[in-house]
DNA sequence: AAATATTTTTCGATTAGCCTAAAAAATGTA
DNA sequence: TACATTTTTTAGGCTAATCGAAAAATATTT
């Protein structure tokens, strides 16, 4: 029987270590929890401690940590419950998508089986945050759907966006601005070779060209 | 410029002197305190410091604390904020009304004005919460209905359920279980003298019997 | 009024989480 | 291989919140 008891920080640790795993997968290091977490290296070893005797992560001194199958239903726990709460910010509260994540951060530590499992219902099982990001079920598993960053799509082709990569509130407010949401239709028209821009036709109505930054960070199915 | 930023911790505290003190009219002691949070008067006399020089109570030593004006303040938004939560676990999760507490004592402590806004907004600006207490508004005004205990009714006498006093889930399973919630229509049959239990009828359909210390947590409409 | 009991406060100590500075290990380069 | 750089860890200290034990103030009883 592993430890019940994880503390906010803890789990807020967990969740570093497994986005930047890329879901558990790889191993992690030290400075990278410390950056993204905007706490410092000492402070990381510190809690490397704590976790590692919960079971949680496997440490080996100096060569960065991975999550045990314990940290990883931890981590997808605090993902699913993240993003459940950023589709009922958006959808029944009315949030924009570049204003859920400072909340859903807070909402994401609430400890309560019933209530994410209630919310879940209440929403209607969404199988994608406002973001396009996967939600994880009961069970951890994610449906991921297949697609492709804008600027990889070429001339002519379509594609429904399902997602974005960065999730920055001032990235987020430009797609407002150009009208490009969730569900979007964009055709690709032109691609600037000189500095990578994309020339697109949302929602075949509004023509408009994209920089290289843009486009990377916006994902279209395919 | 008082501090903004105060602790979970510190708002439980703040919302204990609160209700102790029959809403920051009368002063509180630190036994009574530690009792509520299941702590120690030395914890407590600790956080009288703290919160005194944040200036949101006023210490005399050996003579128990009020709440200042600001301390008020931050009672009612945690309040604010718990009953909005309670509102919205009943009518949209379909919570139980015994099952929220324990799950709005975590949810009083998200900090998002704009959250609070639009879940407000969401629930139908309620003025009350799943056991009858008053919501306090965005300036923390509550509106007190005139009610009166069950015991306190006389035979013949008809009320509307408004609310309860104890919120001990045992105690609501058991009125669930009497088929007793907000809104039902009660008249008052019979009264028994000698252990003061109370013959009603429900809902003009149900015909049952409660003991003195049930009907002295019942409030109907007077 | 004095003795006793209760309540509250003070005094170290402890734990979680974080920090700086310094040491140790790993990595890169000459 | 040896030197320099980077990364990680250790060591010691700090703050918030907690506690037990002892001291101080208040309240109650005789």
């Amino acid at each position: 029987m592993t430890n019940k008891n994880i503390s906010f920080t803890e789990e807020n640790y967990i969740k570093a270590i497994f986005h930047l795993s890329e879901n558990g997968s790889n191993e992690v290091f030290t400075n990278d929890i410390a950056d993204l977490l905007k706490t410092k290296p000492a402070s990381v070893t510190d809690m490397y401690k704590k976790l590692a005797q919960k079971e949680l992560i496997n440490h080996v001194k100096y060569q960065g940590v991975t999550l045990t199958e314990a940290g990883k239903k931890v981590a997808l726990l605090v993902v699913r419950k993240h993003r459940l709460w950023e589709v009922f910010l958006v959808e029944k509260l009315k949030f924009n998508w570049d204003q859920v994540h400072e909340v859903a951060e807070q909402l994401e530590h609430i400890h309560s089986p019933l209530l994410i499992q209630r919310l879940d219902d209440f929403l209607g099982f969404p199988q994608y945050d406002p973001h396009g990001d996967p939600i994880p079920d009961e069970t951890g598993t994610m449906t991921i759907a297949s697609k492709k960053s804008l600027s990889d799509a070429l001339i002519g082709e379509k594609g429904i966006v399902v997602g974005v990569q960065d999730t920055n509130p001032i990235f987020l407010k430009h797609l407002d601005k150009l009208e490009i949401g969730l569900k979007c239709l964009i055709e690709i028209s032109d691609k600037v070779e000189y500095d990578g821009s994309v020339e697109i036709l949302i929602d075949k109505k509004k023509r408009t060209i994209v920089s290289q930054q843009v486009a990377q960070n916006i994902f279209i199915s395919c």
